[in-house]
DNA sequence: TATTGTTATACTCTATAACTATA
DNA sequence: TATAGTTATAGAGTATAACAATA
C-alpha cells in the first residue's frame, strides 16, 4: 500500500535534495554535464545517434544537437554517416574524447565517489543502490 | 568497510539519474525551480534573509537576490527591514505567495508525488527515505 | 507523410565582478 | 574591515519554431 501522505513528503524533500546535489554537481570541476553524460554514454555504448543520445538524457533532440556540436568542436565525438539511413549519423567516442572521460572520471566522478564512500554508512550506500534505477524510471514518466 | 569501485559505480549511476530527473522536474508544469524553492523554505521557517535562503539551496546570494526579485515582482514574496541589523532584509510569503504554493504543490509536487507513489514498490520508498538525507549531505559537501 | 537532424532564437539558471550601506 | 545585499554582465543549459534531407 502506497500512503499519500507519506508520498507527498519524499516528494518535497527529495526535490529540494536532488536540485542541491545537481547543483553543487555542476559547481565541481569538469565538463558540463550535458557533455559529461554524452561522453560516458558513448563510452558504454561505443556508437549511437543524436536522436537516441537525445531520448536516453530526456532532452529534445535539438539540445543534443548542439552538445555534440560543442564536443566536436573540442574533437571529443567524431560523426560518420549511417550506412542504412542516410538521415542518421552515428556518433562515436575519438582518442581524445575517451581520454577526456579519463579525466572527468578523475575529477567530477571522483569527488562524488569519495562523497558517497566517506560522508555514507553501508545502509546509507545500500538504499542509495535500491533508490537510483527507481528514480531513472521516474525520470521516464 | 567502503569498497572503492562500489563508490565509483554508484556515483556514475547517480550522476545520470540525478540530472534526469531534475531536468523532468523542470520540465513539469510549475514555478521555475528556483521560486518553488522559496516558497517551500519560506512556508517552512516562516521569515528568513536572502543569505540563509541562499545558503540553504547552495547558490551565491546574487543568485538568490535575483530569484527573489522575481517572486517580488509577481507579489509572492513580502521584504521587511530587519529591526536589529540594518543590512538585512526579512523575507515573507505574501497571502497570494501561499495561494501560489498551494498551487505549485497541485502541480509539480503532486507529479512527483504521484510517480512516487505509483511507480516505486514499498521497498523502494523505503530506500528513498533513507538516500534523501544522505543526498542532502553530499550536497553540502 | 514521417523521421532525423540542423539552424536560429529566446528564456532560465547561475556565476563573477563591482558596488552601496550597515556593522 | 567584515557582512548583507544589489546591479550589471556573461555563460551554461534547454526549449520552441522553422527548415532540409532522407525514408
Amino acid at each position: 500500500m502506497s500512503d499519500p501522505s507519506e508520498s507527498a513528503r519524499l516528494a518535497v524533500d527529495l526535490r529540494q535534495s536532488l536540485v542541491r546535489v545537481v547543483r553543487r554537481l555542476r559547481a565541481t570541476k569538469g565538463f558540463p554535464l550535458p557533455q559529461a553524460a554524452v561522453l560516458h554514454r558513448l563510452d558504454r555504448v561505443g556508437t549511437t545517434s543524436i536522436g537516441e543520445l537525445a531520448a536516453h538524457e530526456g532532452v529534445r533532440p535539438q539540445s543534443m544537437a548542439q552538445t555534440i556540436g560543442e564536443l566536436e568542436a573540442l574533437g571529443l565525438v567524431q560523426r560518420a554517416p549511417d550506412p542504412t539511413d542516410g538521415r542518421r549519423v552515428l556518433l562515436s567516442l575519438t582518442a581524445a574524447g575517451a581520454a577526456a572521460l579519463v579525466e572527468e572520471r578523475r575529477q567530477r566522478d571522483d569527488w562524488l565517489a569519495s562523497a558517497i564512500a566517506e560522508q555514507l554508512d553501508p545502509a546509507e550506500r545500500a538504499a542509495l543502490a535500491i533508490a537510483i534505477p527507481a528514480l531513472s524510471r521516474i525520470a521516464d514518466t
